[in-house]
DNA sequence: ACTGTAGGCCAACGCCTGTTGACACGCCAG
DNA sequence: CTGGCGTGTCAACAGGCGTTGGCCTACAGT
């Protein structure tokens, strides 16, 4: 599946990655419909035509412009009491430090494509690490699409729409808070 | 400040009304930047101009259509043990009944004054009625905040990303999760 | 009955969009 | 040296957008 022969390294390669690059800022900022190619090869300091030629549309752009990895922790390796905060620690982190999650989010919301693209991240990459922690097995996905939400939440009243008591809230205070609901949620007995 | 001397009834009032309620699915279902004013006058029956006639320009449009008021019940007067269930049933019935809050949602993702929008509906609808609640006065935004999150998120997964499991939950077992996170963000001693 | 005005339609504007095709440069193989 | 291919630019296209102004129609006040 996966086995492109050798990476073939291409004297484009800078090219192409300055504009993955301009586009994730864009559809970040702007979500998908704002995001014009020709503002994304401005940025890229590229004609608009190149992004065609490298990504066939648009949305072949937005599809390599989203390509996610939320780099989620080994969760059975740790201790059990321990999960929630890890978790929101680690949501904080990859929000803060690059907008990519932003960017998933907001064209999420604008645009099917980019829901449909949530939702596999959501099934790919959550729920394989939350099956190892959750106490019944069939559970997982309910569990496991309560605590994104809560998640999501936090980041869109925070990262998106930035209703000031969120804003202002520090870090360990957004962990201290959401930790336990996270906590429950995946491990406590069903209510 | 809000004394119109009289309604004024005028002959084009059921133009009007049927351009706001066709403006209102549109921004609900597209977002700020697909939902064109000639889509809507479509829906609506009408020429495009009619719009800019009674509306003066797209932003006064959506500014008009997203006059939102959450009918949020007074807390004060129930037992405090079911305020979380309450709310939590309140705003799925608000949210499954009527796209308003979908609409203000996809917007404000997408559109600044979208954001804005939802910032003043938060400070003036959902601060005051949790007001009475919690135990410390400058906690209230805060615990306000964290409660939001909880909603919205769960409304972006469930309405919006339309995650399967979040959908497939039925709407007491919502309430059943949801119910004591935001009794907990709202009365409970800050961790 | 006459007239002013509000309600409504139509055609057009200037702008910006995604996308395309033709053309120019420079590297590398033969 | 020469040809081809990869990299890049430029100019243009068709279509959709928000917005504007002129014109027609029918009702309301006198």
């Amino acid at each position: 599946m996966t086995s492109e022969p050798p990476p073939a390294p291409r004297r484009s390669d800078a090219t192409r990655a300055a504009i993955l690059d301009a586009a994730r800022e864009r559809f970040a900022a702007d979500g998908y419909d704002r995001a014009t190619i020709r503002a994304i090869a401005r940025d890229a300091g590229i004609d608009p035509s190149m992004v065609m030629r490298y990504y066939g549309n648009k949305e072949g752009l937005f599809a390599a412009a989203s390509e996610i990895d939320l780099r989620l922790p080994e969760l059975g390796a740790m201790p059990g009491r321990h999960i929630g905060a890890v978790l929101v620690s680690h949501f904080l982190d990859r929000w803060e430090h690059d907008d990519v999650l932003t960017a998933m989010l907001r064209v999420g919301v604008t645009n099917a494509a980019g829901a449909e693209r949530v939702v596999k991240v959501f099934r790919e990459q959550l729920l394989p690490v939350t099956a190892g922690v959750c106490p019944l097995p069939e559970e997982v996905p309910r569990r496991a699409a309560l605590a994104a939400s809560q998640i999501m939440g936090m980041a869109l009243a925070r990262y998106v729409l930035r209703i000031p008591p969120a804003v202002d809230m520090t870090r360990d205070e957004v962990i201290a808070w959401l930790a336990p609901t996270i906590q429950r949620y995946l491990t406590a007995a069903a209510p």
